[in-house]
DNA sequence: TTGTGATGGGGAC
DNA sequence: TCCCCCTCACAAT
């Protein structure tokens, strides 16, 4: 259930542990092996991510090799290795940890799959686990440019602060409620609804006013706030969005949550800042969560 | 044991 | 707007 900040971390974290080595690349479950087949044995490269999208990308084969990873809500990766091999167990939808197996000899030995495996890429020192992608496909390197090229300013991407003017142009030409403008990818890449709803919260922005109704002021605004919240995401590994100033000393009783979010999950508590009792309703099918008394 | 929801997205109407 | 896909943890029974 990654938004960018998640997609970012996992293409660091290829970087760092397969970015260079050789990988056995297969299909546990099947559904990938006949592209698995094709890059099997072959070097990683490179791993970059461009909003909810991770790309990692392939030498060896007769053209440039990209395999495309979209987790969508229920997606994850599981890593494991030796003690070399240094990564969170797991990345996206909560998944339990799998435990380690280590031999007598003291040798790292791979996992057995654990439920269903998409995907395994293995180097001599860890393994890494795709379970429940919405998307896992090979690309080639021009597939890969017209993939990203249908997506938004990235609040993650490089030169992100420089992006605001693109992304205020895209807003203010749409009509639609900004809460479902920056839900979509081609407007903000990377931003799903944990950050739609914050975002908003920290701007101050009604998720229901139209994009084009916003002022442009207000607009770079909330792209500066989206900025900071997920680089927060992506340093902290996990989605925490509540200042220390604005967390409650102590912590509300039934609230235990109270010091990670303003308002997502947060229907009928207090708003943390101004007391408003938070509003909930479906907002293209997902859950929206906003306070009425601070968001106009 | 069954049911349900979850940080997504695409395609058919 | 609805429906379908993907998977699994956790709640309800």
């Amino acid at each position: 259930m990654p938004e960018g900040d998640a997609s970012h971390r996992l293409a660091r974290a290829f970087d760092n542990l397969f970015v260079g080595q050789r990988c056995a690349v297969s299909s546990p479950q099947g559904r990938f092996a006949r592209s698995a087949e094709l890059i099997d044995g072959a070097h990683l490269t490179s791993a970059h991510a461009v909003g909810k999208h991770l790309f990692l990308g392939f030498d060896g084969g007769p053209v440039p090799s990209w395999i495309h990873v979209h987790l969508g809500l229920y997606g994850s990766w599981r890593f494991s290795g030796d003690s070399t091999f240094v990564a969170p167990a797991s990345i996206g939808a909560p998944r339990r940890a799998v435990t380690t197996l280590a031999a007598d000899t003291g040798e790292w030995i791979p996992p057995d799959p654990v439920g269903q495996v998409r995907l395994r890429l293995r180097t001599a020192h860890g393994v890494a686990d795709l379970s429940g992608p919405n998307r896992c496909e090979l690309l080639t390197d021009e597939e890969r440019i017209a993939a990203e090229l249908k997506l938004g300013p990235d609040p993650l991407g490089p030169d992100a602060r420089l992006a605001a003017p693109e992304f205020v142009r895209r807003v203010k030409s749409r009509r639609r409620a900004i809460g479902e403008l920056i839900m979509d990818q081609a407007i903000a890449a990377g931003v799903g609804n944990i950050y739609r709803a914050e975002g908003l919260f920290v701007s101050g922005i009604s998720p229901m006013r139209r994009g084009d109704r916003v002022s442009a002021n207000r607009i770079t605004i909330l792209w500066d706030h989206l900025c900071d919240l997920m680089e927060r995401g992506l340093e902290g590994g996990r989605i925490e969005t509540v200042d220390p100033q604005d967390a409650p000393v102590p912590p509300l009783e039934g609230d235990l949550e109270a010091s990670r979010w303003y308002v997502y999950h947060r229907t009928g508590r207090p708003c943390l800042r101004c007391g408003t009792p938070i509003s909930e309703k479906l907002m293209q099918g997902r859950r929206l969560f906003w306070c009425a008394g601070c968001q106009h």
